[in-house]
DNA sequence: TTAGGGTTAG
């Protein structure tokens, strides 16, 4: 569609800008968030820019419609803002490719005006500016046969497939047409749900990526269209034998967060690199696929901090997680402990100790209770010494650090569920102690100290002298060591020949029942118990034990004298258990 | 109104 031209008003350079000013604006992208859910009912994009005045301006973008934001793609991008018709036109930004030479088009299918050619020389001129200066970082696209462990990295690559995982993650399943030189994680999700192909011959799939994308980029993620037909092929599933052989794989993480332009999204046909619709061509016949981007930064890894629980104080290592080849096929025999809450455990994710959680400011089944403001200093089950520096952004507490104006409204007496409740509202919650003409101080670190949305997390060994919450800053940083609930079950597995123990161990859920509400709620507890009794029903139930179609990874302790290899049960959860229906990975 | 940059911790 194309609007009206805006009415004229004066192309003034950044270091020119007076507050109240109606102006037309060019800027060079130096950094830019792509569009986020706002808290208000927006979307909203950030950007920085700026120009040969030298001055950077940052700016937001807010509207519903992610089509009205500027189509940003990378730093160098350059955009067109003209203050005063944001809202009668309709359009925020205009967005143009930062390339030396290329067209002078602005990028998006929303409203459109006519360029003039003052416009077409003053983004010629930027391009040219910002080409022959050190303003811009280097891009950080790699293709995947460029990928190392560790890394963070641009991905431009094509979407193949797409399935929900959970609802916080999405797997993308990609590939830019380079072959990675590494082994490739392998992610299996029920076929009834994977949008596109489920599977691809065998060739393919040694080339295809599958990329887990969290939380807020997960909702992105599922709006992606595949494009490539569906032609279901079944897979035919062996009946693996117990783990011998072990690879390492690399995995692909797209985390939560819209630090350094994080996110995912699809690609303007004009920007895509020509190789990948050539690739797509060759390796499916279909030229149609759905380009995505997937921004900085989608980190590949293989490193991984587990745990080695042992029966009475666990310890756990650093140590390379090797997901196995097939499948095994089992029935649960038993497991430990049977009294499911010694199953809660606090985790330290610094020197990856976990302890028992009980009489640890974890009360089971009482989810309004007070903090306990001193107790169990007898307690010092983290032996280590370092410090874990946490920032806060935003809001501090138990009331609210407005970023604007950093004010407390102290709540004394607030009870734990108050806290849950103000989690759901503000990103970070600190429950402070506080009385009339003191300065608040944090909770004795036994208590939950930081409340981050459903997670919670305990301290020990907060620094005295950093006890304080300022009252004048927006954030607070703590020096202290900062753990969290988990739940650990050591499964014992049994097949016709032999029998192994694994652990299902996840510092967030348990069979998607999540750690915290296991350690607080009475009807989470109940769903893991019934999640038990029908993978290994109790004797005398009567019930048969399902066979159990498991994802397992190994890894080896290094902190225990014999290397002994362990084994954890991932990305695998329970189907119907209340019928006894195996469980899928 | 919202947010106002600085890598997850799966």
């Amino acid at each position: 569609a194309q609007v009206p031209d805006a009415p004229p008003c004066t192309y003034v350079k950044l270091g020119e800008l007076k507050p109240g000013a109606v102006v037309n604006v060019y800027g060079v992208v130096v950094f830019f968030k792509q569009p986020f859910k706002s808290r208000g009912s927006d979307l909203c994009s950030f950007l920085k820019i700026s120009d040969q005045s030298g001055q950077k301006v940052s700016c937001n973008i807010f509207s519903a419609k992610p089509e009205r934001h500027p189509q940003i793609f990378q730093i160098g991008d350059i955009v067109n803002r003209k203050a005063a018709v944001i809202t009668t036109y309709g359009f925020s930004a205009l967005a143009f490719s930062g390339t030396v030479g290329a067209e002078v088009e602005p990028r998006g299918s929303g409203p459109t005006r006519r360029l003039s050619e003052e416009d077409r020389r003053i983004v010629t001129e930027l391009r040219s500016w910002a080409a022959g200066r050190d303003l811009l970082p280097p891009d950080p696209t790699v293709s995947l046969a460029r990928v190392q462990p560790r890394m963070y990295f641009n991905l431009a690559c094509q979407l193949l497939a797409k399935a929900p995982v959970d609802s916080r993650c999405t797997l993308l399943r990609v590939w830019d047409g380079t072959r990675c030189p590494h082994a490739l994680l392998n992610v299996t999700v029920d076929s009834d749900v994977v949008e596109g192909p489920p599977s691809f011959a065998e060739e393919q799939e040694k080339l295809i990526v599958n990329v887990l994308v969290y939380d807020d980029h997960a909702q992105s993620a599922q709006q992606l269209k595949v494009s490539i037909p569906t032609h279901p092929k079944k897979k035919k599933k062996k009946n693996a034998r117990w783990p011998t052989k072990t690879v390492d794989r690399l995995s692909f993480h797209l985390h939560g967060g819209t630090a350094y332009s994080r996110g995912v999204r699809r690609l303007p046909d004009d920007t895509a690199p020509l190789h990948l619709e050539e690739c797509g061509r060759q390796m499916f016949g279909h030229p149609s696929i759905e380009l995505i981007d997937v921004c900085c930064p989608l980190l590949a890894t293989t490193s991984f901090c587990l745990t080695s629980p042992d029966k009475s104080r666990m310890r756990s290592t650093h140590a390379h997680l090797s997901y196995l080849e097939e499948a095994p096929r089992a029935q649960l025999r038993s497991y430990e402990p049977r009294r499911l809450h010694r199953a809660l455990k606090l985790y330290c994710s610094k020197c990856t100790s976990i302890v028992f959680a009980e009489g640890y400011g974890v009360d089971l089944g009482a989810p309004s209770a007070r903090p306990p403001p001193c107790a169990h200093k007898d307690k010092q089950p983290f032996t280590h010494t370092h410090t874990y520096v946490f920032q806060l952004f935003f809001a501090v507490t138990f009331f609210v650090c407005d970023h604007a104006k950093c004010h407390l409204n102290v709540s004394p007496g607030s009870t734990l569920e108050e806290a849950r409740h103000l989690a759901g509202t503000y990103r970070n919650v600190v429950p402070v102690h506080s009385a009339p003409g003191c300065h608040p101080t944090l909770l004795d670190l036994s208590a939950p100290f930081l409340f981050r949305g459903k997670r919670r997390f305990y301290g020990s060994g907060l620094q005295t002298s950093q006890r304080q919450p300022p009252r004048h800053h927006n954030r607070l940083v703590t020096s202290c060591v900062c753990v969290c609930v988990c739940v650990c079950v050591c499964f014992r597995l049994q097949d016709a020949s032999d029998a192994l123990d694994v652990f299902l161990w996840r510092d967030e859920s348990f069979f998607d029942v999540s750690a915290d509400d296991a350690a607080t709620n009475q009807e989470a507890q109940d769903q893991i118990q019934r999640t038990m009794d029908s993978l290994c029903p109790p004797k005398g139930a009567g019930g048969e034990r399902p066979w159990l179609d498991l994802c397992l990874a190994a890894y080896r302790a290094t902190d225990v004298e014999s290397r002994q290899t362990f084994y954890q049960i991932c990305h695998t959860s329970v189907k119907n258990a209340l019928t006894q229906k195996d469980t899928s990975p």
